[in-house]
DNA sequence: GGAGGCAACTCGCCGAGCTT
DNA sequence: AAGCTCGGCGAGTTGCCTCC
């Protein structure tokens, strides 16, 4: 299916696969009627052949389509690459597959980037037979391309393109729920770290592997992917301190390094806990190089312990906590996020149960605010009096200023 | 606040390897 | 052979960010 899968040098005739799978075409149908009408009227229009116009259509949408910015990794376009096969085997859109938003969003993603760079290699193809003078194959390449060209304008460039929203909106006039897969919930009912210990210390052969790993995430709730890029924990007076390389981390996103803080609560909540990796820190110095493996292992005890139960559920457990005792800007450096926002996806301060007490978090870089955060009720309380003060200023001022008038949007 | 992009993550499945 | 653990893999989901 990609680019380099055939050589461009090579032409061959096309392959029933080159060209439009028959459930896009006909869905199409009107789609390619009008395009391949308009294409005949710009060839007479310009004294060209058709396929010359059809060729200006086809770069014109592949202009389009590389304005979006996306530079996926090697890794992402191979994935990106067994999405789009799928989705051409079964012959349908990504929003026809799609069961949830974040679904079509790779989807989207995936279709968008493969599609282009087939249709980038069609073009190629015909300008290799004109080359050969081999016009039959010219021709071929260059309506195949055109009319995946078409339909891939209508699917993820047009105005009336679809959206996840025309599918959300028609999945609750159905009645259908999304099933959501957050671990929110059950960070909720997570088990303390203390119970979780001694449940684990019941699971016979595994536990001396897992417990150290699966009470740094009970204990300061880090990804999994930052256990495996090393940790280096020492003690506090009472608590614990633990140094994280943060992951999900680039120039803009992420914090890279972070310095979390634990003291115990009392004893069945994460006395027990800490006192056991304070222990391992005498032990070993405190340094914890996880593998993959030791992270997948953690992830099957906890899930023997308690349906559900993961590292992200701890995550979202411990960022209750940092959100209830830390601000926004610590709770956003306790989680490794560059700004204050990106924390409303976790569990709200109201369901923090204490089970840690979360003593401080630094992060490398300064955290950003934003304006997009609910309000607190000491900031809406705030804003009420702003309000009431502004209206009062602004009723005795009403007379001596006209009233201002918006400036109008820029009509993108 | 919706749309978009991408990396990291979770989950289920399957086969290899070991023990009984 | 049956039962179990473990790790790899694919499919789908979540997290984290920007743009508009």
């Amino acid at each position: 299916m990609r680019s380099n899968s055939t050589p461009a040098t090579k032409t061959t005739p096309p392959s029933p696969g080159d060209g439009l799978p028959e459930g896009l075409r006909t869905r199409y149908a009107d789609t390619l009627a009008n395009a391949h009408t308009l294409a005949q009227a710009e060839g007479l229009r310009f004294r060209v052949p058709v396929g010359v116009a059809q060729d200006r259509a086809i770069r014109a949408v592949l202009d389009e389509a590389s304005a979006s910015g996306a530079n996926p990794s090697a890794a992402t376009v191979a994935a990106y690459q067994r999405d789009h096969a799928r989705l051409r085997a079964a012959g349908g859109t990504p929003l026809d597959h799609a069961g949830t938003r974040a679904h079509f969003d790779r989807l989207r993603s995936a279709c968008r980037w493969v599609e282009a760079d087939e249709i980038r290699r069609l073009r190629t193809l015909a300008e290799t037979a004109r080359k050969a003078r081999d016009l039959d194959a010219m021709r071929g390449y260059t309506l195949a391309a055109f009319e995946r060209a078409m339909v891939y304008r209508a699917l993820y460039l047009a105005q009336d393109r679809p959206t996840w929203a025309q599918k959300a909106h028609a999945m609750r006039a159905a009645g259908l729920r999304q099933v959501s897969k957050s671990k929110r919930f059950a960070g909720r009912r997570a088990l303390s770290p203390d119970r979780l210990l001694v449940a684990l210390g019941q699971q016979p052969g595994r536990c001396a592997r897992v417990e150290a790993l699966a009470m740094v995430f009970a204990l300061f709730g880090i990804r999994p992917a930052e256990a495996t890029r090393g940790l280096a924990m020492e003690k506090t007076a009472i608590g614990l301190r633990l140094a994280v390389a943060g992951a999900k981390v680039d120039a803009v996103r992420g914090q890279p390094l972070r310095v979390l803080e634990v003291e115990p609560t009392r004893r069945g909540q994460s006395a027990i806990a800490v006192a056991f990796l304070r222990a391992y820190v005498d032990a070993t110095g405190g340094d914890m190089d996880a593998s993959r493996a030791d992270v997948v292992a953690v992830r099957r005890a906890m899930r023997q312990v308690q349906p559900g139960l993961s590292p992200y559920a701890y995550r979202h457990a411990r960022a209750s906590d940092a959100k209830a005792s830390q601000g926004r800007a610590g709770a956003a450096a306790w989680l490794g996020h560059s700004n204050d926002r990106t924390q409303q996806g976790y569990g709200h301060a109201r369901s923090a149960k204490g089970a840690v007490t979360i003593k401080a978090a630094t992060a490398s870089r300064p955290v950003r605010q934003t304006k997009t955060l609910p309000p607190t009720l000491a900031e809406r309380l705030a804003q009420v009096a702003t309000r009431l003060a502004a209206r009062t200023s602004s009723q005795s001022a009403q007379k001596a200023s006209p009233p201002r008038r918006r400036t109008p949007r820029p009509g993108w």
